[in-house]
DNA sequence: GTTATCCATGAAAATAATTCACAGGTTGGT
DNA sequence: ACCAACCTGTGAATTATTTTCATGGATAAC
């Protein structure tokens, strides 16, 4: 059976011009090569070289061997160099599952600092599951789950990496602006804008208006954040986001933030992998790189 | 070393599912094959796959490898297919080098059955040779020559495969279309047209025009055989050509061939290879055929 | 002609692959 | 819960393959 030592061979003797010298370069004898490429040609049953004097000359069969030598070798190297790296763990792909908009947010942040420290790894974000977050952990669909409800299961690990408040939006000349909290009553008359998620998925409903059994005068869904303020910006409704990010976007629209409740609604962003991938370092230094970026 | 070996395993393992089916495919033990495996994972210093009860899942790094196994297992497959033709001669590639441009004729004439029989064999014409082309036979940049001057030389072989007379070429209306045949010095007022070659290798001057001491009154060259042929046919000038040429030619194009000389001048087409190659199926072939063909 | 260089070869030694026999786990059914 | 079926892992023995050593023959260069 052809193989990659034939390749090397034929490669090394084109290279080098003389048998003897291409053995000096593959760190064999020049009787083993002899014996190699005889056993070569004999399973061929084709001359790969002609002897001509003490020269080698390859034979058509051997010009085409060559040509493949000089097209596979490369391969294997470069494949060999990346399996190196994933060994060491300097090399992966990261794909990172979200169930939460805000996540995304907060993730954008953090992606870019990890992706200079680790220039080989690969970052592909994934948000629709078909058997949700932790199901997709478990399938290897994803690496790493960005989540705000943990589900503690065998064989997955959570850790908290991101504290944060979620607040109301409102633009800055409505009545609610200059409130110290808002009650779940201030929002019967309004317009909620939302990200398009179930209901019990809106922690505005299940923590803020369905307790006190109120609900928002009218509902509307919006895909992005950016539109959702805009529409917030220009009195078209309110909306419920995290409050570094309303901070984040009032340079350039303007919202103001507002407490839900009293003691507003505490919140929490965590990453979840695989147990068994806690060991490999790009997925780690993840985790911790998460955990240390620095808010303003 | 990644090895072939390596691939086929990886290859096998994901079609069969299993190890043990894998090792049945691959005409092993099944503990011939976790040896292997585990002798690969070893050396790359990283898993391939990983162990889930009795399942075995591929890491990223077994995903590259196994991608790799499908880019580059078909190509040595096919390689050890190509190479099986040579091996039985029934491919190759037959690099035919001319010598001289009738030669080229009747090689189009030759290359047609040729190709039908040897439908594996790619034919390649070349003309141009640095060093002659008995130089380019031996520096095996041709595999077998077409000439009218065969040189015997070690290691080559030269068989005439073609007779044919060299004959003169002049309109239908013109004065010599009518006679015998020509002497030397009917054409000491005439236009001759050649090819564009040293006057040593055309035979109307070496064999006819020179040893009676006559030339041409005007002395065209043109490249190409059709329209060397419509100026001799236009009175633009007389041209020298095999005579089975000529006639191919006449239905087409009104010109008259004329013997040269009483006796005419006799040609022979001589095929020349390595003697080395006789032994190649589909280059003996070629000489079979080639002195075979029909001729009206 | 002599010498240096190159490739081929057979037997011996070293290395690598494979098998055998068995152990230990997991899965799915009863 | 237990059993049977099935899968993978491991160590020692065996077998196969590769490599070396020692040598000979051939060729090109001096």
């Amino acid at each position: 059976m052809l193989d990659r030592n034939h390749l090397e061979i034929l490669s090394a003797v084109d290279r080098c011009g003389s048998l003897t010298a291409a053995a000096e370069t593959l760190n064999l004898t020049q009787s083993a090569l002899s014996h190699a490429i005889r056993k070569l040609e004999q399973q061929l049953g084709t001359a790969v070289w002609v002897r001509e004097g003490r020269q080698l000359r390859l034979t058509q069969s051997g010009e085409h061997l060559l040509a493949l030598a000089n097209r596979l070798l490369p391969q294997f190297e470069h494949a060999e160099r990346l399996v190196g790296q994933f060994a060491k763990g300097q090399r992966g792909s990261l794909r990172v599952g979200m169930e939460c908009h805000p996540c995304y947010q907060w993730l954008l942040k953090v992606v870019g600092p990890y992706l200079e420290q680790w220039p080989d790894v690969d970052v592909d974000v994934k948000q629709k599951f078909q058997f949700g977050g932790i199901g997709a952990l478990y399938g290897h669909d994803i690496d790493m789950l960005v989540t705000p409800d943990p589900l503690h299961r065998p064989g997955l690990v959570f850790q908290p990496v991101f504290d944060y408040e979620q607040v109301l939006v409102v633009d800055d000349d409505h009545p609610l602006a200059g409130v110290q909290w808002a009650t779940p009553e201030d929002l019967a008359g309004e317009t909620l804008i939302t990200y398009p998620v179930e209901i019990e998925r809106l922690d505005i409903f299940s923590q803020f208006l369905l307790p006190s059994n109120v609900r928002p005068a009218r509902h509307k869904t919006i895909e992005t954040t950016d539109i959702m303020l805009q529409m917030v910006a220009t009195g078209r409704g309110v909306a419920a986001l995290p409050r570094w990010l309303v901070l984040e976007y009032r340079d350039k629209i303007p919202v103001t933030p507002v407490r839900l409740g009293e003691h507003g609604i505490a919140k929490q962003i965590f990453l979840g992998l695989r147990e068994r991938d806690l060991g490999v370092d790009y997925l780690n230094s993840f985790m911790t790189m998460a955990r240390d970026v620095r808010w303003r």
